[in-house]
DNA sequence: GAAAAGAAAATTGTGCACAATATAATTGTT
DNA sequence: AACAATTATATTGTGCACAATTTTCTTTTC
């Protein structure tokens, strides 16, 4: 065994770039590994992960009543247009939602569910379960790694 | 305020499926606000992320004396080849790395740092400090979120 | 030692992400 | 009313991710 600590002159940044003290490798890691154990069970919907969260966005819209636009899908899943505007024509192309640029506004494009897209929630509504079952993570330790990373994620977008 | 606790028989599927309970977008989320931060810094080093971390690798691999492949390199990130060979080749082209077939088995590609690639170490090792300023994030608080995510990454990835 | 099995990269194709730019419509100002 | 500023979406281009396939080489088995 060598001793590295006596080696060189910069150990802190041996440290500091070492991988296994990334932060945020270890958040890249599980972002992708977590997405991975996704695409089994929303291959069965035919859905990708970033489509199954547009959906989860106009299911609570259109239970709510509300009308979804494009930006306002954005928003909420902190997307842009360019990410959008062909992610929601795959989804228009099968059926699930329909697009209408708006008469009051013709900038504007809303979004609707189509009856085939409000269906899908059926099957989608096992997802969650089977996927917390797969991540062998507990009710507690998954409420609070949530709340420790939505914390991160105010301070990340709250300016600062 | 109406009160749709009692409109639906399907409480649970509302709840399971509202956005804001997904633990896999908070990470999602995160996931990219964190690398948005990254971004500005490497674009320093004309890096991206995934680039950042391939020389992160490349700079410990260098130092241990090791020979890196492309192999070597993706069980490390979790990375596949259709993945790391474009990546790996802008790197060279830029003239921080080398890839050579080797010649006693023609299969495995190795690939080393260049003098250059050595040198953009320095420039790296302010990264970590500053984005962890940015971040917000008290080293405790920094290191107990690391642990809980590598803890169900290793849970995630040992079969399970 | 030939055929089969397996391993390592590369290639191809699809679908995100995001920056930069373009287009078009609305709003605000003078 | 004309013009500037702003807003909403679309388009284009680059670079990941990953599945599926292909190519080339090595190792194993018979």
């Amino acid at each position: 065994m060598i001793d590295r600590t006596a080696a060189a002159g910069d150990v802190d940044t041996d440290e500091l770039l070492a991988l296994d003290n990334q932060l945020c490798f270890a958040l890249y890691a599980v972002n992708r590994a977590v997405t991975g154990r996704y695409r089994p069970l929303l291959a069965e919907l035919d859905l990708t992960y970033p489509q199954y969260l547009v959906m989860l966005v106009m299911w609570e819209t259109d239970r709510r009543g509300e009308v979804a636009r494009v930006s306002s899908i954005g928003e909420r899943l902190r997307l842009d247009s360019g990410t959008l505007t062909p992610l929601l024509r795959r989804l228009e192309q099968r059926g699930l939602l329909v697009r209408r640029r708006s008469s009051e506004d013709e900038r504007v494009v809303t979004v609707g569910l189509t009856e085939s897209g409000r269906a899908l929630r059926e099957k989608a509504s096992e997802v969650p379960i089977r996927l917390l079952c797969e991540l062998g993570v507990g009710p507690e330790q998954g409420v609070r790694l949530r709340e420790e990373l939505r914390q991160l994620l105010d301070r990340l977008e709250g300016g600062q």
